[in-house]
DNA sequence: TCCCGAAGTGACCGGCCGGTCACCTCTTGA
DNA sequence: TCAAGAGGTGACCGGCCGGTCACTTCGGGA
């Protein structure tokens, strides 16, 4: 993640301000995600980073808060939309039921995948993410952060169903299913992750075997049908 | 919600003592609610329950912990209990397709409808209840309390399953796959409830519409099938 | 070599809040 | 009527942490 090409247009001392964010970046999603925004100290993510708490706010002049926001925009989100950047790129074929399926497939494997090797992102995304309920303000910016991932995911939705390979139904609503579908098992894993004695209760969760479940569910329907004996895509 | 049925067999005293203690389990659901755990503080709710802050301690030894702990037992879990108890008491029929589906459709109009008239709890439940995966302690807690309501979704799915009116999925993970779908509509609904101005991101949401939209896609699927044009299940 | 300013630092400050406990009040029962 | 104690109270304490700023360090140019 973050490949962080060295660039070499810039100058030394731009450089290395640049990989000083980064390290401070990567200190506070460490911290964060173990954490939680309230639990993490400011003296910890200096710490981590190995630079002095007041570096932090030549940096990130806002504080706390504005590297909490920078995590989200050039972590979380920034993942998102390379994950819906390659599996329905607006250039993907979605005009038989067959690659419909497969193109949401594969979007929902790269969000697996993507999150799978990146645990400290993941926790960040799903233990904080929801806290902005508690605050008009950042709840708005956050709805604006994730618009361009749901937007892109909605527009794949839409040329699916124009191209009569998806049911007409309403495209915004059934974007927001499939994104949850997968939040949801993505919770589940950082739920067993963080709590190993109980996973049993939780279940497998293997991201290719997911998303073959995720996708049967989604696009053949949960109820049985005739062609159900030659059928077995369960784990 | 919480009847509370007021028992004659009570002392006064008892009947006094449970009261106060609904009365402070009220008034931290709000702040709870409102500020989440830690934007939450003893002083308000105290106030908010017309107590000192002494007397918390009185009724609730464990501190803001245990009124917490509470909180989740007495008024989130009990009440996704009550709605799977409704709708798919073990009882009911699940024999044919059509049974099935009804039954979990009920499931999730029941959801849906439980938490639109509990919006603190809401609230609580979306953004506070992920907060736990910063505690491996809390969240083996967190899966216990969960885990009945889940064991009896499960329970209803394998029945559906063994039936023959649902495709032979893994139970637990399909059941999964169905809160996690409420989960996510619900969280839109406290996100579009936080921040209105950015509501049309969201999009409609009301119960009865939303509920026969996840029931379509979970069970009859996405893909387009030749029985689509009489088929216009949608807002 | 020396000077200067940019960058880095961490001790310190002020506010906040969970939890305590000495005091008060109000009921009860004799 | 009054004594006793159960129950209620909120001022206070101690620790914590976000943010500040006077001081130090370092690098580069003259």
């Amino acid at each position: 993640m973050q490949v962080t090409t060295p660039d070499p247009s810039l100058s030394r001392r731009e450089r290395e301000r640049l990989a000083r964010r980064l390290a401070m970046l990567d200190a506070a999603l460490a911290v964060f995600g173990e954490k939680g925004f309230d639990g993490a100290t400011l003296d910890e993510i200096a710490e981590r980073a190995e630079f002095g708490k007041g570096t932090l706010y030549n940096y990130f002049p806002g504080g706390k808060d504005e590297l909490y926001r920078s995590l989200f925009e050039e972590r979380v989100v920034r993942g998102l939309h390379e994950v819906v950047e390659a599996a329905l790129p607006p250039g993907r074929p979605l005009g038989t039921p067959a690659e419909a399926r497969a193109a949401f497939h594969d979007f929902i494997l790269g969000l697996l995948e993507h999150f799978e090797a990146n645990r400290p992102v993941l926790r960040l995304y799903m233990a904080e993410a929801p806290r902005v309920i508690h605050d008009a303000d950042r709840m708005g910016e956050m709805i604006e952060l994730f618009g361009g991932f749901t937007r892109a995911v909605t527009r794949a939705v839409e040329r699916a169903i124009e191209a009569g390979s998806l049911r007409p139904l309403p495209a915004l609503p059934v974007a927001h299913l499939l994104i949850g579908n997968v939040r949801g098992v993505l919770m589940a894993h950082a739920a067993a992750e963080c709590a190993p004695a109980k996973a049993e209760v939780i279940g497998a969760l293997e991201p290719a075997t997911t998303a073959a479940l995720i996708t049967t569910v989604l696009f053949d329907g949960l109820l049985a049908t005739p062609a159900d004996a030659p059928t077995p895509p369960d784990a």
